[in-house]
DNA sequence: CTGTTAGCGCTTTCAT
DNA sequence: ATGAAAGCGCTAACAG
């Protein structure tokens, strides 16, 4: 059956015999009201199955839509849909709904997006930022509401963000593979411009430098958008003239590809990565992962933008969690 | 700096020393504007950063809010983000945006959150339903907003609703353990009330028929609602009194715990799955797996549902997607 | 206790 | 080509 215009207070007061605003009353649960009259607006609202329209509401001064926004690159991503998982359920702790969008990591569908986002009057958004600039898009849209970062602090802004140490934990990563005995650690990274790779990056030259090894920018491969990407230059690295060892995947996808090179090159190569990935336990041979708590991760990006909906001010805040690495498989 | 109040086309109208109507003709693009006077209101609107109230125009009459909700259990399960991002790349190219829920499969909040999305006007439904029977729920709230049903027709209703042929792909894997050799093969599943499951043992059933197997109660094992869960049924099956020689996991999370178990016991059993999982083809022992394509099942549920907000009517469709077994790992 | 009124931001006749 | 005015569904004074 098609479906009917949703009945609206002025049809529920008519069916109550009653004015609208004694309907107001009613659905807010406001006092004063005659028990009598409140049945009889009751009845009305059950028989027609009215439901208030959140829009229409959302229109008075002072109300808002009790809706935030969700911007990831790509929720079929485990990473993005932990973040979205977390955020989720402190949106709904508060009231409110979730709107999710992927940008695909595009700057423009990022942008088009925020901007679609903030048409419908969110509270707030929640945005894992593309590797763009974004000092003028800022500028531009945090001023109608309040924008917490995660995953990474955008370029060009100081704003408010939930990030990981990336740095420390990439460097205990690769550490644990040089302590293994690897010296030639390649590194494979996604997009360049992204500036988690920067940090996760400088964790692996910090792990060398400590312990003393040299760098070789022919070992660092960024620019893999996908595991199958990043699987093509594991071979090469490891099959290759710049003759790798090891294996340091710059995150999930990465380590995906990177898991499937040495399994087809078939050496003795090491493995760490960023981020967790199901199933790492049950492979046969063992293998350093980055972990953290992603949902935990949108949880927090959610708590603070909650704080800025409330009104808290002050300077950008810049959370950082902890993560630690685990040996998994073998 | 705390967020500003968004200007209105009131706002912009003042700047521009026109009238609001005029403002909207711009906004809209719309003819028989001067171009002199369109200068004026594209500038007032650049200098305030307006932008158009969204859920003030969908209040107009024959308007919509432009959105669109999608109920999930968990979107942090591989499954279910899959079909949230199947659907979101489609409600984008309808110009709408996908507000997400979690149901966490208890019904109650199924409910309240279809409610709360019909509230906000939603032009439509995407749900994944609890266990619980449905036909109270859809019949109440169908009325006001098309809804299409994904990965499980409810229970007591016949609405539309996009699957996959759990049967058949059940019983495929459960035949491939078979002729593997296996003749005691346990059975882990999920919520004992969720008719996917149902339909899953039934093509388990069916594959011992075919085979000339007996059928026992005791290796069916349903209500482990956590990866951990079935991984202890696992063990159990496996080394219990029912000395199962092979398992036959009734979803990704069950295969999971499968794969825990088979690894703690370390016989040979033998193990088929419903879903895919990551990495599975990387691990040393071969695992059947009854995989689909989980994106285009968001995406097909997705263009049902906009078929029927484009006024489409006739009797429920429902659109059952194939799977296919593959061999991974090994 | 309840109804009347005004108005939220926008679109849409209807005049001019 | 532009403006005035009404109204979408709801809430919030303000009367009574």
């Amino acid at each position: 059956m098609p479906t009917q215009p949703t009945p609206t207070m002025h049809d529920v007061a008519r069916v109550a015999g009653v004015s609208v605003s004694t309907v107001s009353r009613v659905v807010n649960n406001e006092r004063y009201v005659h028990d009598e009259t409140r049945a009889k607006v009751v009845d009305a609202i059950a028989q027609l199955g009215f439901q208030r329209n959140e829009a229409a509401r959302a229109l008075r001064p002072g109300q808002s839509s009790d809706t935030v926004g969700l911007v990831v690159a790509d929720v079929a991503n485990p990473f993005f849909s932990a973040i979205a998982q977390g955020a989720e359920e402190i949106v709904r702790e508060h009231g409110h709904m979730l709107i999710v969008g992927n940008s695909g990591l595009d700057y423009q569908r990022e942008r088009d997006l925020v901007q679609e986002m903030l048409r419908r009057r969110v509270d707030g958004l929640l945005v894992v930022p593309t590797a763009h600039d974004h000092a003028e898009l800022h500028a531009e849209l945090s001023r109608w509401a309040p924008i917490v970062y995660v995953d990474r602090a955008p370029r060009g802004v100081r704003a408010d963000a939930v990030v990981l140490d990336n740095r420390a934990g990439a460097q205990r990563a690769v550490d644990y593979l040089i302590q293994a005995g690897h010296q030639r650690i390649g590194y494979i990274g996604g997009d360049p411009a992204v500036v988690t790779g920067h940090h996760r990056l400088a964790g692996y030259k910090q792990a060398l430098r400590v312990a003393g090894l040299d760098f070789d920018q022919a070992l660092v491969r960024f620019g893999n958008h996908t595991a199958e990407a990043a699987e093509e230059t594991g071979v090469d690295l490891l099959t290759g003239p710049t003759q790798a060892d090891a294996i340091f995947a710059d995150n999930n996808r990465m380590t995906v590809g990177a898991l499937h090179a040495i399994r087809r090159v078939d050496g003795g190569a090491g493995l760490a990565g960023f981020d967790d990935v199901e199933l790492a336990d049950l492979l046969p041979r063992p293998i350093a992962l980055v972990t953290h708590d992603s949902i935990e991760l949108g949880r927090r990006a959610a708590r603070l933008l909650f704080d800025r909906i409330a009104g808290t001010t002050g300077p950008p805040r810049r959370v950082t969690h902890r993560t630690q690495m685990l040996i998994r498989g073998g």
